[in-house]
RNA sequence: GCGGAUGUGGCGGAAUUGGUAGACGCGCCGGCUUUAGGUGCCGGUGGCUUCGGUCGUGGGGGUUCGAGUCCCUCCAUCCGCACCA
């Protein structure tokens, strides 16, 4: 064994014996009665080469991995690549290039460098979500919705570039403005496709007491579906002869609603009002961007419609107005209007002269706690969380409305007019309407085009001979649906199709796909804590539905890593702040970047790239290294009593076993080899031979699931074996506890003295020892102990008075 | 505004059930080795100190024999959502 750690020697070896052998492939077929777990990071967007964000998603993911495999689990750890989107559009447009030829170099980059990093893959499952085997089958999915009625088609309003003649993703508008040409987006109507993820809104609710998910990813999704519970009220308006519902979270109010306000894009403004006064001011709040709109200190504007609408409670007609604060889209595009309660109507009340009635007593208007209420006819008194539903029921008694549940999530608008993409699988046909693409003519494959540009349709639209067809129901000519679909689309059922990757017959085989699914423990970036995690959950549903798949949720464990910055700032190409792992790699191996990313604090937290902090940890592998080099000749197994270094051997196996299984602490867990590797270095000289070699193969094979390539080689020089063959060692209790331990010795609670004691000494015995602590005796200077506190093992605390 | 978190040396961070605060690493200081060195190795390293101690985990209060840890309160920072009725 070389005296030198050299990570270029070693690390091309392994890789090589890995790939050579199929490590790390896992076989579908019956027989292996170890238990399963499917450990998932979520797949890479194949753009330009790996950043350090994707060296953590991986790291940690393959550190798992490893652990458990060793564990006696037989684990599927695939890889894939999500290959349809913008970037690679966009970059179709500046060089010409297919998007298909960057994605795939980049694809290739992607496979180099996470073999490179010693990534245990089983690669036989690899496949991009633009290969034609995989998006017929996303095409095949989505037809299955379709039929179900959870893919439709409606008119909507969407985000328009005017400069570049595009529809543009929501994920594409910064602060209003298109990402590409910095325009102001517009909204327009037009025709889009939706998947009917709102009638799924209680159930995502509901399930997230089934996963084990981090608290904040729970709260953002629980946020983003924004679930409120109230009332639909009808108020009367008799110029249109028209009921207009409103929804409220604050029926107990509504004997304060003292004006009533429509959304601008409301329908029937123009017949209420078609003054030049009211027209200009929708057209002016319809061609105002979401982004100027929203601003929430923003003076509230509106309009007086000349009209009234009726009260149910208290017969009052009340004025309408139109205004931009009310959202079309939210409940019913109109609101009754609480100015005493609600700081937005208050404040709109305050501009336009409005009546601010107060209904429940408390402190100054306006005034949303709760209380008496007052000025409300037969509730006076009342408190108003009791008269809540009193309200509702009364209304619902006469008419005029009932309880109803609100929520602020919308339907995913997932068609886009965009060339890279997977074409939606629709024929339309003047006579027949939609039409599906019957499945054995899937996949719709993506035609080549020449122009990507945007002009206001896909680029599909241009390639004529593929949009012309026939009608698969009435053989008629029809017309190809020219958008493709969001991305988020292709990875809401990615991991399914690993767990049968090469199947052409159906998306899965249903044994097979009960055999894997749900995925054990799914790990990713926190910034997909709301889309792609609330996509597949919703996928997995209406799958679900559908008796297409057997469970209700993907990912039975979620673990979202924090951000990798550096100096503080996130990394971006502007700041010229950007770490390339494959700088380091080439640098130190990837063992040291792998480690060093792992070390740094709990994967959990964000983690600021130092380059001091990557030498100390490479200092630490090269120390494991020269440690192993320099082992005396000897058994591995330890001979004799157990010394000191076998003992901290057994405390590192504890440590790492709860640190990384528990978890997830890596930071601790490598900590823990550092301590160990330490100790081996000072007590070389004075342990048996065999305990040092003990303690060596111990490190190397803790080390193994973050530093692989060490691991194994350090581990074969000593024993000859190949670790990942080895299971996972096990800490012996006996050992963990020395013959002695450090008796504290505390007066009033505070330390004064550590005494050599017995381990196992009896309570009495413990506390004469402490007794007989010559620093107590010297500050207790006759005082009197008043009580004693022994704590086994530990501590004796004398209080004093 | 709503929701989620975080706050510990010069820095990243440990302390898993209330029981030795600062593990491990960086940086810094001192020493040794060497073929030069910014390599390697060994030792030290929270503040103050009259070297006895004493103060110390964002601030203030509380519970306890004992609080980084539990409770109340305030402050600061970060993240998500936000004119959602």
């Amino acid at each position: 064994m070389p005296d030198r750690y050299e990570p270029k020697q070693i690390e091309p070896k392994w890789q090589d014996i890995w790939d050579h052998e199929r490590t790390w492939e896992i076989s579908n077929e019956p027989g292996d009665e170890r238990p399963k777990s499917y450990v998932l990071e979520m797949l890479p967007y194949p753009s330009g080469e790996p950043h350090i964000g994707h060296l953590k998603t991986y790291s940690v993911g393959d550190a798992v991995a490893h652990f458990r495999r060793r564990n006696g689990y037989r684990v599927l750890h695939p890889m894939g690549y999500d290959a349809f989107g913008l970037p690679a559009e966009n970059h179709a447009i500046r060089t010409g290039q297919h998007p298909r030829e960057s994605t795939q170099a980049s694809i290739e980059e992607f496979r180099r460098q996470f073999r490179a990093w010693g990534v245990s893959i089983d690669w036989s499952r690899e496949f991009a979500t633009c290969d034609p085997e995989y998006y017929r089958w996303t095409q095949w999915l989505f037809l299955r919705l379709f039929e179900r009625d959870l893919a439709y088609r409606q008119n909507a309003a969407v985000n328009w570039c005017p400069k570049d003649a595009t529809v543009l993703a929501n994920e594409q508008v910064i602060d209003g403005r298109c990402e590409r040409c910095g325009t102001l987006v517009e909204p327009r109507d037009l025709e889009q496709w939706f998947f009917r993820i709102t009638s799924y809104a209680d159930r995502l609710l509901e399930d997230m007491t089934d996963i084990d998910w981090p608290s904040n990813v729970v709260a953002m999704q629980r946020n983003w579906i924004g679930r409120s519970e109230g009332a639909e009220v009808k108020f009367r308006c008799e110029h249109l002869d028209t009921d207009y519902a409103v929804f409220t979270t604050r029926p107990d109010t509504l004997f304060g609603a003292t004006f009533f306000v429509m959304a601008p894009e409301h329908p029937d403004v123009p017949k209420l009002n078609d003054s030049a006064e009211v027209q200009e001011y929708v057209r002016r709040a319809l061609t105002e961007s979401a982004e100027e709109r929203g601003v929430e200190d923003r003076e509230k504007t509106g309009v007086a419609l000349g009209h009234t609408v009726t009260n149910p409670v208290s017969g009052e007609e009340i004025p309408m107005y139109v205004a931009d604060y009310v959202l079309m889209e939210y409940g019913t595009g109109a609101i009754m209007a609480v100015p005493a309660h609600d700081e937005r109507d208050f404040d709109f009340a305050q501009k336009h002269g409005l009546e601010v009635r107060r209904v429940i007593e408390g402190d100054e208007l306006p005034y949303r706690g709760d209380g008496p209420m007052v000025s409300s006819g037969r509730f006076d008194g009342t408190h108003n969380r009791e008269a809540f539903g009193q309200i509702v029921d009364w209304l619902g008694s006469e008419g005029n409305g009932e309880p109803a549940v609100n929520y602020r999530l919308r339907d995913w608008l997932l068609s886009r007019q965009r060339y890279w993409g997977c074409p939606i699988p629709i024929v339309h046909c003047a006579k027949c309407g939609l039409v599906a693409v019957p499945d054995d003519q899937l996949p719709v494959e993506l035609p080549d085009v020449e122009d990507y540009a945007p002009k206001g349709k896909s680029p599909l639209a241009a390639a004529e001979d593929w949009v012309r067809t026939d009608c698969p129901t009435c053989g008629g000519e029809a017309r190809r649906e020219t958008d493709t679909m969001d991305t988020f689309v292709d990875s809401s059922w990615y991991f399914m199709r690993y767990c049968d990757a090469r199947n052409d017959t159906a998306p899965w085989d249903p044994d097979v796909l009960r055999e894997w699914m749900p995925v054990d423990q799914y790990i990713g970036g926190v910034e997909h804590a709301i889309l792609h995690l609330m996509y597949a959950r919703f996928f997995t549903k209406a799958l679900a539905d559908l008796g297409l798949v057997c469970f209700q949720e993907p990912f039975s464990r979620l673990f979202t890593q924090g951000m990798v910055t550096r100096d503080g700032a996130k990394m971006s190409k502007s700041k010229g702040n950007v770490v390339s792992p494959r700088t380091y790699v080439e640098r130190y191996g990837a063992d040291t970047a792998r480690c060093y990313i792992l070390f740094v604090g709990h994967p959990i937290d964000g983690a600021d790239w130092s380059d001091e902090g990557v030498e100390g940890v490479h200092r630490f592998l090269a120390r494991l290294w020269r440690a192993a080099a320099e082992a005396p000749d000897a058994d591995n197994e330890p001979a004799g009593d157990p010394s000191a270094l076998v003992r901290k051997a057994h405390w590192a196996i504890d440590k790492v076993t709860r640190d990384l299984g528990d978890r997830f602490a890596t930071h601790t867990s490598i900590s823990a080899v550092m301590e160990l590797v330490n100790d081996v270095h000072r007590m070389r000289e004075s342990a048996d031979p065999s305990h040092v070699r003990f303690a060596v193969a111990t490190a190397a094979s803790l080390v193994f699931p973050f530093a692989p390539h060490l691991g194994s080689e350090v581990y074969e020089q000593l024993t000859g074996r190949r670790v990942w063959e080895e299971p996972w060692p096990e800490a012996d209790a006996s050992l963990l506890e020395a013959d002695t331990f450090q008796l504290i010795v505390q007066l009033n609670g505070k330390l004064i003295d550590r005494i050599e004691a017995p381990s196992g000494v009896e309570r009495e015995e413990q506390e004469r020892l402490a007794l007989g602590s010559e620093r107590l005796a010297s500050r207790l200077n006759g005082g009197e102990i008043v009580k004693t506190i022994v704590v086994p093992g530990k501590l004796v605390n004398f209080v004093v008075k």
